[in-house]
DNA sequence: CAGCATCCTATCGGATACTG
DNA sequence: CAGTATCCGATAGGATGCTG
């Protein structure tokens, strides 16, 4: 079996502390300015948002939108190129989801979080 | 649109930075023992392989077998649940070939991990 | 408004030594 | 052989302040 070798690169690419938010919240609205990234991200500091979403960028997930203008207006949406990863993430959701009730059933609710999860 | 709440789970428990490796050997093997595995991974410590491989346990992903003898013997395997990871290995796997590829198209070979990957 | 720069800390991961 | 314990450095992430 010569495959899995570069599950990882998908893996860097979603990983950060705030690119599930950020994807779910463009995936779902479409088009975001980066104030409403914010509102919609209440504990994110601009510092994060600005970090998660260049690299996003970089990988061509996400797309940035400058408008010219004072005050600045800058938009954010996913790519062309970022929908084909829909797939990956919605077989990556399936799993999560009936993963959490499966350790429901070794170890019972609420259990979660408290162990071995790093 | 209500998914993607539940794909940082799948996240989680795949990241460390020898879980995909590890993954791979024992999909690969299918049993092996922890020094097969130190061997097969050279650069990993103790500490490091002990780590992940209880985490990824705890999840139900890896079994644990524990021949109780003189000098000790354990060994590490893929449990049946853990083989229902498959479609989303491959997933990632499938997409990860692909975005290297486009990557090289948007910014040339050789320009991975300079640049925004973190 | 949408950031960048700086500083700080918490967590992750590595090196090394010891043990049943 | 298969770990555990301890220390230690690197890095991810957060708080705060400044700017075009």
């Amino acid at each position: 079996m010569e495959t899995y070798c570069k599950f990882e690169t998908a893996l860097d690419i979603l990983v950060g502390k705030w690119k599930p938010v950020i994807l779910l919240r463009l995936f779902e609205h479409g088009t975001m300015r980066f104030s409403e990234l914010q509102k919609a991200i209440p504990d994110i500091t601009k510092k994060m948002l600005t970090q998660q979403l260049r690299e996003l960028e970089y990988h061509d997930i996400v797309h940035r939108e400058v408008y010219q203008q004072v005050p600045p207006k800058v938009e954010y949406s996913i790519t062309e190129y970022g929908r084909g990863m829909h797939t990956v993430l919605k077989a990556m959701n399936d799993w999560g989801v009936s993963h959490i009730e499966h350790l429901n059933e070794l170890y019972g609710e609420n259990r979660l979080k408290e162990k071995g999860s790093r």
